[in-house]
DNA sequence: TTAAAAATGTGACCTGTATCACTGCATAAA
DNA sequence: TTTATGCAGTGATACAGGTCACATTTTTAA
């Protein structure tokens, strides 16, 4: 289902989507003036995508840039025995596509909704066009760059542990660091990933996360409330499990 | 060991070693005025470390920027059971730490001499302050930040493989595209890694790499000269191990 | 509200690879 | 040359976690 509005928010052809996407809110272009703004809006495409569709297929050719503006999406590779591995969550402000400025190139992952998800796309060359002569956004981009340097590193730790426990507790420490709130005293997760996911982040089986958690919990680490939330009992013990 | 002379290709005060590190010689400063370069060249110096050293560990403070002007060097993480996971193997005209401008932060990981290695290193600060202004330098620093990106979901992809197998040839794959070299009809490697380094930077035993490689030569795959030497005779099935 | 589908929990079993312990080889030092 | 030291190869063994099969619970759709 593809639903395309002009925003409601400013007055220029931006093309938001009910109001939350439009251009001038994308932390990422806020440097640029009116002018450039127009010109990058000509190439805008916000929709919604709902949970479970794709955005972007591995092989994709990359020449559309995506910026989340609401909900949350995942970046993974698929395996032929039909396993996933995946890479990064991404939720409102983060973008994909933007590092290879000037460079062709195709998406080697998959990216797909977690939940419903509103996102912008703007044609890359364009984008490009304009980024590479803004100082700013260059600099903006860069700094976004470390950040997932640092994400794929963070992931490496985890896939390098040695054993299941060591990698739940550093999934644990990384979502609580991207997603965590506080209520009161204590940590809260809530997850928009199942079991399966949370595994395949980790670079464990369904199971076996099921079972860690399980243990973890009558450890007095965590506690399990439903399916999609977890609340952080014992923060420096997990931080032992490293 | 340190030795530090002044350079001879030059004859202005570049600090360059043996003149294989004159910064006039930095791809990555090549762009700079000569204004800069004097500028920068007040922080410069320049180093060889024997094979084994230490050119920083986890937790130093990352307020030197660091080149390698020849030579090898490895980035890993030490765990605590003794075994180590290898993030990077650079060489020449790699940098290490210009990702974060103007942030402070610290290395996450050891650094260590492959070989003996001469290194160039800048303090970051001054770096930093002529890099954000040159725009030409934080599009070749961004340009770089992207194939990190790619190396690390490489090595990534390489951990969450099912199995041994397709670890290896993954490794071998990957030590192609860096450091591969043909002679005559076939790719050569010549290593400066050991076996037990292979293991780490494929996330296995060092058992199991030297198993699986006599087993890829028996396949007739590669062809195993010595330790430090590796003939690819079959890529296309290399690639089918994937 | 009910039916169907998807996600989770759980026991039993199996297997790939880590680990250990040792031998042989090659390179460097004495 | 001989001796020492580190690296590589190899067989035996153990076990963590993958996989399978099914029960149970939760969510979604009808």
């Amino acid at each position: 289902m593809i639903s395309i509005k002009t925003c409601n928010i400013c007055n220029s052809n931006c093309q938001g989507f009910d109001g939350v996407s439009c251009i001038h809110n994308i932390p990422l272009l806020s440097s640029l003036n009116n002018n450039e703004l127009n010109d990058i809006s000509q190439g805008v495409v916000t929709r919604e995508f709902k949970k479970g569709e794709y955005i972007f297929k591995t092989g994709d050719k990359a020449d559309r840039l995506y910026i989340v503006c609401s909900g949350k999406m995942k970046i993974y590779n698929s395996f032929a025995d039909g396993r996933e591995q995946i890479f990064y969550i991404y939720g409102s402000g983060d973008f994909i596509g933007a590092f290879n400025l000037l460079k062709e190139d195709e998406y080697k992952y998959n990216g797909e909704a977690l939940e419903d998800t509103v996102i912008s796309t703007l044609t890359k060359s364009k984008f490009d066009e304009i980024a590479i002569k803004s100082p700013t956004i260059t600099l903006k981009i860069l700094e976004k760059a470390y950040e997932r340097i640092r994400h794929a590193e963070d992931l490496v730790d985890r896939l390098s542990s040695t054993n299941a426990n060591s990698k739940v507790a550093r999934l644990l420490l990384k979502l609580i660091q991207s997603f965590g709130t506080k209520e009161g005293n204590s940590i809260v997760l809530n997850l928009s990933i199942n079991r399966e996911e949370m595994g395949s982040y980790a670079g464990i089986s369904r199971e076996t996360m099921t079972r860690k958690l399980i243990y973890f919990s009558e450890l007095g680490l965590i506690k399990l409330e439903g399916n999609k939330k977890i609340i952080i009992k014992n923060m420096d013990k997990l931080k032992e499990l490293l």
